[in-house]
Formats: C-alpha cells, sequence, structure tokens
DNA sequence: CTGAAAGCGCTTACAG
DNA sequence: CTGAAAGCGCTTACAG
C-alpha cells in the first residue's frame, strides 16, 4: 500500500505543531477557527486518517467490538442472526466502532479466543448471541472484566433474568406465540397445536410457554395438542400429522422449519388448516406462511448502544425486552391490525 | 479490563531484556533453549499476550482483512455466503488474521469504507464477494494498491476472467447446471425447462449458460423451456406453469428460491415432475429438493490463501474455477454416483 | 546468544 | 491558543 501521511509529515506542510493537527481532529473546539480551516482542508486533501494502531496503542482503547459467528448449517433460522449482525456492523460503523467477527468450534474455544482477544487488547468488549440455560460465557466475561451485552436473557433456573449483573436485550418469544394464538382463537379456532422445539429452560420453553397461556386464558384444552421435536421439517411433518389426528385446526409452530414441515402436511390434508412459524425467515416470505417476525433491528441497536454504556460504566446494566409481531399472510385471519403482506 | 503485563515488566520479573522475551516469541530459533524454556513459561504463567496495537504500529501490519457484509434481506441464497465468511473466519484465525466486517449502503459507501480501513493502516488485505459485471471495486482497489481477492469472477464484457490481473477464485455454475442437465437426460427426459435468473453477465448467464450447452448437446429442443424471472419464488411458480404448458417433465432452476416456487406447481400438476434448485440451502435438505452445492469451504480456502498470497506478492494473481456438485434427492434420479441424501 | 537503543504514529498533560 | 516532550508497547538492527 502507498505511503501515507503521518502527523509529523502534515504538520511540517503546514507549518504547524503536531498537536495542532491532532487537537483539530480530537478536540477542534479548542483550535483557533481559521487554524482548524486550514487544518482540515489540508487533511482533507491529503486524504489524512490517523493510524488506528497508533491511536489505539497511546488512548489503550481498540473502539472494536468482538462478535462470535455462531454456525449456521443446518437452520433455516440463522436469517436472524444474519439480520443481526448486519445491524450491529451498521450500528459500530455509525460510533466509529469495528465489528471483529471470529469463528469458534465451541464455547469453551470462544472464550479462549476472547481471552486471546482480550490479553491482546484488540478488543473493548463483546456482543454475546445464542445464549443458554447455564451459559458460561456470562461467568468468565464478567470474571475477566471483559465488558459484554448480549442478544439473548441469561436462561438460569435459579436467577430471574432482570436480576441479571450484566446488560442483555431479548424478544419475548412467549409474547408471541400468544398473539399467535390470542389471533387464532379470535378467528375462532378451538383447536389449535403447537409443534414445539425441546421444551427445555430457553428459547424452546419459552415459545412454548406463550402458546401454554394464551390456551389457558381461552379456556381451550391442551391434551394431545403439543409435539416435542427437533428443529428439522420432516420431523415436524409427522409431529403436525399427530397434531391433526387429534383434531387441530391450525398449528402454530416455534420456528420456520417446523412450519415448513407442518405445512406439508396441512396442504396435504385440508387447504384451510392454518399454519404460522416464527422469525419471518425468506422461507415464510416465499412460502406466503403466516410467522412472527422480531424486531432485530432494534435489538441490535440497543445491544451495541447497552455495550457501548458497559464499556463507559462497569456496572451499566440495562435489560429489554422487546416484542415480536404476527405478520398474517392467511386470508382467513386478515382482520384486524396486521403487518402488510409484502 | 484488568492491568496486564507487558514486554517490560515480564522482562525486570525474568532478570533478562525486552528483546529476550519478543526473540522468544517472535523468532524462537535464536534463544538459548533453556532460556527459551523459561521464558515461554513466564509467558504461560502470566498468559501474556503482545499488544495487537504496538505490534501493528512496529511492523506495520495489521494482520487484519476487511470484508463487506452483503445484505441478505430477502434471499434464501444468503445462505452460500453465511458458510463463506464462517470457514473464512475459521481459515484467518487460524493464519493468525482478524477478520473484519462492515457493512456498506452501496458499492460507493463499500469503497469508501474501505479508502478508510486502508488509509487508517486497519487492513493488511480485502475479500470481495458477490462481483458484478463492471464491477468499480476492482479497479479501485487496485490503483489504491489494497491487496483483495475475489469470491466471484470479475465479470467483464471485454477481457476474459483468467486474463484479470488479481487472485479470484469461484464456483463454475455452469458446470452445475450442465452436469443436472446430463443426469436428467440419462433418466429419460427430453423435455427440461430452465427457470433462470435474468439472464445478464454474470451469475445469471452462467448458470443459464450451462442448461443450454448441455440441452444443445443431448440435440434437445429449448425452445418455450426458459422463462427468466427475479430471484422470486411467486414469480417462479408462474415461470414453471409456463414450463409445463410447454411439455416440460423437469425444472432446472438457477436457485432453492426459484425452486421452491416451481415445485409447488410442479406437486399441484403431477408429483413425477422432476425440480432441481441450486446452492443446496436448508430450504433445499428441508423439502428433500434436488440441488446443486457448490464448494463454499474450498472456495473460503483459496480465497483467503490467494489473498495472503497477494499481500506477500503484488503480482500473484492465482484463479480457480472450482465445480460445483449435484445433489440428487428425487429417487428418480437416485442411480448412478450422488451425494447420499441427509 | 544478550543488552541498550531507536522508532513505529499517535495523544495529552505541561509550560509558555 | 501553540510548541516541545513524554510515553503507549512493541520489534529489530546493532554492538558486544
Amino acid at each position: 500500500m502507498p505511503r501515507r501521511p503521518t502527523l509529523e509529515s502534515l504538520a511540517r506542510e503546514l507549518g504547524v505543531s503536531r498537536q495542532t493537527i491532532s487537537n483539530a481532529i480530537n478536540r477542534p473546539e479548542i483550535v483557533a477557527p481559521e487554524t482548524l480551516a486550514r487544518v482540515k482542508a489540508a487533511i482533507e486533501a491529503a486524504q489524512y486518517t490517523p493510524s488506528r494502531a497508533a491511536r489505539q496503542l497511546r488512548t489503550r482503547s481498540s473502539r472494536t467490538i468482538g462478535l462470535r459467528l455462531m454456525p449456521n448449517f443446518d437452520g433455516i433460522n440463522g436469517h436472524i442472526l444474519d439480520l443481526f449482525i448486519h445491524e450491529l456492523a451498521e450500528q459500530a460503523r455509525r460510533s466509529d466502532y469495528r465489528l471483529l467477527v471470529f469463528a469458534a468450534e465451541d464455547t469453551a474455544d470462544e472464550i479462549s479466543e476472547y481471552a486471546h482477544l482480550a490479553a491482546a487488547r484488540e478488543i473493548d468488549g463483546v456482543i454475546l448471541t445464542s445464549t443458554t440455560a447455564q451459559d458460561p460465557r456470562f461467568a468468565w466475561l464478567s470474571e475477566h472484566r471483559v465488558p459484554f451485552a448480549s442478544f439473548g436473557r441469561p436462561w438460569s433456573t435459579t436467577t430471574p433474568p432482570e436480576e441479571a449483573e450484566f446488560p442483555w436485550v431479548d424478544v419475548d418469544g412467549a409474547a408471541g406465540t400468544e398473539a399467535v394464538v390470542e389471533r387464532l382463537v379470535a378467528a375462532g379456532h378451538t383447536r389449535i397445536g403447537y409443534v414445539s422445539w425441546p421444551i427445555l429452560p430457553g428459547v424452546g420453553q419459552d415459545r412454548h410457554d406463550g402458546w401454554s397461556r394464551a390456551i389457558a386464558a381461552a379456556g381451550l384444552r391442551s391434551t394431545g395438542l403439543v409435539c416435542e421435536c427437533e428443529d428439522d421439517a420432516i420431523e415436524a411433518r409427522a409431529a403436525a400429522g399427530r397434531l391433526l389426528d387429534a383434531g387441530a385446526t391450525a398449528i402454530v409452530c416455534a420456528s420456520d422449519t417446523l412450519a415448513l414441515g407442518a405445512r406439508a402436511e396441512a396442504i396435504r390434508r385440508d387447504s384451510r388448516i392454518v399454519v404460522v412459524g416464527f422469525d419471518d425467515t425468506p422461507v415464510a416470505r416465499a412460502l406466503q406462511l403466516n410467522s412472527v417476525t422480531q424486531p432485530v433491528v432494534a435489538a441490535a441497536r440497543q445491544a451495541l448502544a447497552m455495550l457501548l454504556e458497559r464499556i463507559q460504566d462497569p456496572d451499566a446494566r440495562r435489560h429489554a425486552l422487546l416484542t415480536p409481531t404476527f405478520v398474517v399472510r392467511d386470508e382467513s385471519l386478515a382482520d384486524g391490525p396486521t403487518i402488510p403482506m409484502r
């Protein structure tokens, strides 16, 4: 790459001191207006940009945040993380932060990479995604004083997430499935099945609980109307079959992948059966499938804002639970306020 | 973050000079074995990692590569880039390089970010994806001496890609659709339709040409058997309808998104109709759809290797065209060597 | 092989 | 407001 100007060379050229130029960049308000203008023009003309490394070394801040890329080989749902990362990168850039991403084999490997990055002072903080119950990353990062914010609640079975000593933002999955059921009930459905992810503490349980809560609130029966399965369309198709055998007229699913399978079965049996997915992935849009959309852009913004606060103040610990929206694409449900079909 | 050891503090502790420690890290072969062992142990014990910023400043190398995150809001096909980036991150880490990602509004904005990153010496090189005909990024990066390697050929209409003055790796899309048609012909199909992306220089034309070439080689007719449409399942469904009206018994598609739509129509008409997608996304797997899989992992490795070569040698310009594989999931095609169904 | 020294390019108190 | 100076934490020729 070509030789580039430095503070030194620029100062000589302009006949001022290095400090003046540095001031013009970092504290323009203390520089005399005419000098400032002259310096700014020279900076512009020379395409001068301070060396990030030198700046980092001096200020002891990298203005870089680290993020592990989660493997997403088999999921349709990885789309959510795609959107999240994209928005995170956009916001980071706006705040003059860099986004450093890395791959890791597992959580232990992920942590070891944080250790490296932190030791080499390459990152000022970390954004976590895909949190699990008993997630070991929270403790490690806290212990080692690495600032972080999490997209995903701590799914601890002992401490409620509101008491977490670190900032997090999450989407209220239960509220999503709950809203779906309410709408289905309003449309006259009384046998509403649920194709669930494994009901374990975390997202799987959360989404299930919303369905369950709404069913109970409506005074409906739930017996025989839940099927647990892995995030696999083939399994979901079989599960949907069982729910339909049990008389379901609508099937709510924990993901679009599951909905894809459920819908194949539903179409075979009776085209009036309503199927609802979750995450509103491109697949749902392509198939005109009802789904629930997460406010991912807001989540990314909040996560970054929280992290930047945390970097400033080690005690910062805001929490935010965002509400998802039911995207109705089925005509039989198409009354009341919805997101317009795309 | 906690106070960390420096070369200075470690040297004092051990009673050796800073250089000795630096040598132990960077040129261990010139340090006396016992000293080396002692130093290595101390480094391990103190969890010492050299400050990246200081190192960068001194060596004038950031060991960081830049990558623009392409927006992927509406595509199912974004999956390929996901895999690519993941593998790139993995390989980069293995070579002790960092992967810095950023979002950009458009190509001009992307270039302006390269300008910033290069001026601040934040990156040593760039990996390009999603290349287009007349892609302005090639010229800009070349002119500004920013090393880069491209995942995607230069789709210039004037210069053949083999003459490009920069390294690139790509997947031979034409070979993919060609192999698909050959297999369909072998299975007895004589009316093979193609749902195409817009046939313009680039991936769209490339994939179309493979189909076209194989049809001609088999001595089959192609009239009425091509439909161009945007990467949209709804449009694809209509297109498939027209192809079926023209007598097609098999439909090859430029993407899984298109195949999704085509299949919906095919199922409605006759379940024996064969549909083939492209990219083998999770959707294809979920729906047991035939598809063509790109060797993305190999592409990412090659792209990184080429970039690292280019960083060493400004004249390095290897090119590689990788061959995709037909993933057969339809029983009617299930003879001959295939990738086993997952 | 080891030790004293220069310098990468910045930022920021400190006198003036 | 500006100028001379220190120092962030490394790497690497250079004498010994």
